[in-house]
DNA sequence: GCGGTGATAGAT
DNA sequence: TCTATCACCGCC
């Protein structure tokens, strides 16, 4: 995928990114899984957006050029991978429906998904349109087989928990369960 | 439902 | 330096 891709607001590219693939490619193995659900994380005014604590060591990536990768450790244990999409806005990447690479691995929840392609913190601010981590055309999804509602896990964030940016396939049963 | 785990940010 | 907090997950 060409970097203008992620050049938008991270809501249009939550919605575009479902049915794209997430490839890793590390010493000769590849391992690719298809998108399946998403979150906009929309910029320093979102309570909910790491970008909400101002520029920082750990958010400068977020506003830094589109297109690269944000991870980032939560609970001491799990990877987080976001698309960076500019200005202190990122799209997490939720769930993955596993196509190569994979097998015997779950990739549903972004920890789960982190876990199974091996990606770590030394794939933070890297660029998504080449190796090792690179963002690949899928296939076309119809706007009517995406489904939205609240984001997972950010209770914290008041009114900007509530709003619907979460994104995710109708009927796919590689979306992350549901609280 | 509960707690492990370590990076981060802000306080001391 | 210390401490609270956390975009999760597996097991109870």
């Amino acid at each position: 995928m060409p970097r203008a891709f992620s050049e938008r607001d991270p809501v249009e590219v939550a919605r575009a990114l479902l049915g794209q693939l997430l490839v890793h490619q590390h010493r000769g193995v590849l391992r690719v899984g298809r998108i399946v659900e998403t979150e906009a994380y929309v910029g320093p005014q979102d309570l909910a957006c790491h970008a909400s604590k101002g520029r920082t060591a750990r958010t400068e990536v977020m506003f830094g050029p589109a297109h690269h990768a944000y991870v980032f450790l939560v609970y001491g244990m799990h990877h987080c991978v976001n698309v960076v999409t500019g200005h202190g806005t990122a799209v997490l990447l939720r769930a993955l429906e596993p196509l190569e690479g994979l097998a015997g691995r779950r990739t549903d929840g972004p920890g789960r998904l982190t876990a199974a392609l091996g990606i770590t913190l030394a794939h933070n601010a890297t660029p998504l349109d080449e190796p090792p981590l690179f963002l690949a055309e899928g296939d076309l999804v119809r706007p009517r087989d995406i489904r939205r509602g609240p984001r997972i896990g950010v209770d914290y964030a008041g009114a900007w928990a509530r709003k619907p940016l979460r994104f995710w396939l109708r009927d796919n049963r590689y979306v992350s369960a549901t609280p």
